[in-house]
RNA sequence: GCGGCUAUAGUUCAGUUGGUUAGAACGCCUGACUGUGGAUCAGGAGGUCGUCGGUUCAAGUCCGACUAGCCGCCCCA
């Protein structure tokens, strides 16, 4: 029989339970702080009709939505009404669109989901990953900005993370700067794609792409000023090289002036400054407070932002953790009415990505599949190894029970590789005896304890005696007992989890 | 979508100017060990050299296309 390819579809990818541990992780984790602000859960399906995605994301965007053909007759003219998700927001949008009398004033919700985009996949970079959104519908406060920066902030620290930085800019304001510059209409979307890229080609490299782009005296008129922020940035850190937080302070201080400077009485522009000042006021008792860092450059690709953008990074990896920004005409879209509306994304593929590389998940996680493991001694006895396996994960404990009366060996060998802390076993002297053998496989180490639960049958385990019971469950105790203190003797059994 | 690099055992990699039967380490399996994993020793299995085509008496090696991966560009979580 000929082997068909079994890889998963290009960009896709399937996971493991390594994996998936890593996953749930970082995503319960995630989950436990969006709840601890107050959002709550949604979720959508993964395809939506075609023209609810079309059109909201930008040129780009729309080449990279998967487009699923219509079905029957239709298959052969290539038509498609359907489409994957491209992100949370649209569906989101749609969902209070639908929804708007069932939801509350302030509709605040967090998801959770898959996403597919046709993109060319690179590292961190996937055909279909997760996102992690949380948005709050119903109003413009900056407060929203503030509680969405802290909650990102929050659950990326819970994650272990210490390094990142929170770039804020606003949509108004890099009109505003167009504006001032002379930028024409037309030319303001390409010209912010340029300046985006100020960090990775430098300020001669956008001068060079941006002349071409919008013409030369917009182009000095912009560059001059970009120039200008970078000298303060440097200005800063010689003035403040300890004393960290009070630079990010300063620092955005000093841009917020120059914002003004540039801006002006620009009205959308001047309100977009004050929107920037209010974030990050507000955010100063959080903790993202010292991680935010004003940067005018920053743009953000997707069409559907009109106020403050927002960004995370880290220095080792080329695109970001996540980001996000103010959206107020997306509801208009499917309503006819507009909703103020604020999100932001966490990448989970990308904090999983750097996460791994720097090995920041806890150990147990790696390879803990079960807190302890019984053998079978032989055909006759599983019974009892049954029944015992059976009493543990009553107990709360995960138990492996070893399916086949293998050589002692073979058995040990198997949980040893799968790095189980604990083996038990019922031999035929251990039962002779009314006994059970525990041993520890970190330390190596072996005991012997009673176990009255041996005497029974199987069947009359289940609703056995009272004086039994009792008796069993002390043993039980026991073997708990010492299966902990073990745990705490060796470094295994950090992973042992007795039912909470 | 564009440019560059890479593809040999489960994994990491050797493999000479093209030349008989493609190697190592680690891992895996079996045994030494008829009640015990990790250590040691002995043995064993495992490769259509990414795929297809071309050049040649002869291709893992040279050429082309395709596929997949990595790095840049573009874009993004």
């Amino acid at each position: 029989m000929p082997s068909a390819k079994t890889q998963p579809a290009r960009g896709m990818r399937d996971f493991l339970p390594v994996d998936v541990r890593k996953r749930e992780y970082v995503i319960g984790v995630i989950k436990s702080v969006y709840e601890r602000y107050g959002f709550e859960p949604l979720e959508t399906p993964a395809v939506e009709n075609i023209e609810t995605l079309m059109g909201k994301y930008g040129e780009e965007g729309n080449q990279l939505i998967f487009k699923i053909l219509k079905r029957g007759e239709h298959e052969k003219t290539g038509e498609a009404d359907l489409a994957l998700r491209y992100d949370l927001t649209v569906p989101l949008a749609r969902v209070v669109g639908q929804y708007q009398n069932e939801l509350p004033k302030f509709f605040k919700r967090y998801q959770i989901q898959p996403v597919w985009r046709a993109d060319r996949p690179a590292r961190g970079r996937f055909r279909e990953f997760y996102q992690c959104d949380v948005d709050v519908l119903g109003s413009r406060s900056m407060v929203v900005e503030a509680e969405l920066i802290a909650a990102a902030s929050d659950a990326l620290v819970a994650l272990g993370f210490n390094d990142f930085v929170i770039r804020v800019n606003h949509r108004q304001v890099l009109i505003g700067l167009g504006d001032r510059a002379g930028i024409r209409h037309d030319h303001i979307e390409p010209a912010l794609t340029t300046i985006d890229k100020l960090d990775k080609i430098g300020v001669e490299g956008v001068e060079k792409e941006l002349s071409a782009r919008i013409g030369p005296t917009s182009t000095t008129k912009l560059v001059d000023f970009f120039r200008e922020l970078a000298s303060l940035d440097q200005a800063a850190d010689i003035a403040s090289e300890e004393a960290s937080a009070m630079k990010e302070k300063a620092l955005n201080a000093a841009i917020l002036g120059r914002l003004v400077e540039f801006v002006g009485d620009h009205e959308k522009g001047s309100r977009g400054v004050e929107d920037l000042r209010s974030i990050i006021e507000l955010s100063e008792g959080t903790s993202a407070a010292r991680r935010i860092r004003l940067d005018p450059s920053l743009a953000r690709g997707l069409s559907y932002y009109t106020g403050a953008i927002i960004e995370i990074n880290v220095s080792d990896l080329t695109g970001s953790l996540g980001g996000g920004g103010r959206y107020d005409n997306l509801v208009g879209m499917f309503l006819g009415k507009d909703v103020p509306a604020c999100g932001f994304s966490l990448g989970l593929e990308r904090i999983i990505v750097v996460m791994s590389e720097r090995e920041m998940f806890p150990p147990e996680l790696i390879s803990s599949p079960a807190d302890v493991m019984v053998t079978i001694w032989n055909e006759d006895s599983i019974a009892e190894s049954i029944a015992l396996a059976t009493e543990l994960r009553r107990e709360g404990l995960r138990v492996d029970l070893y399916p086949e009366a293998d050589k002692m060996g073979k058995q040990f060998k198997y949980a040893s590789s799968r790095g189980i802390p604990f083996v038990l076993i019922l031999g035929d002297d251990e039962r002779a005896h009314g006994e059970l053998a525990i041993k520890n496989m970190k330390s190596g180490e072996q005991i012997r304890l009673p176990f009255e639960l041996l005497k029974t049958s199987p069947q009359r385990n289940v609703q056995h005696a009272d004086d039994q019971t009792v008796k069993s469950k002390r043993n039980i105790e026991a073997l708990l007992k010492w299966l902990r203190n073990g745990s705490k003797a060796g470094e295994a059994g950090d992973s042992i989890k007795p039912g909470a």
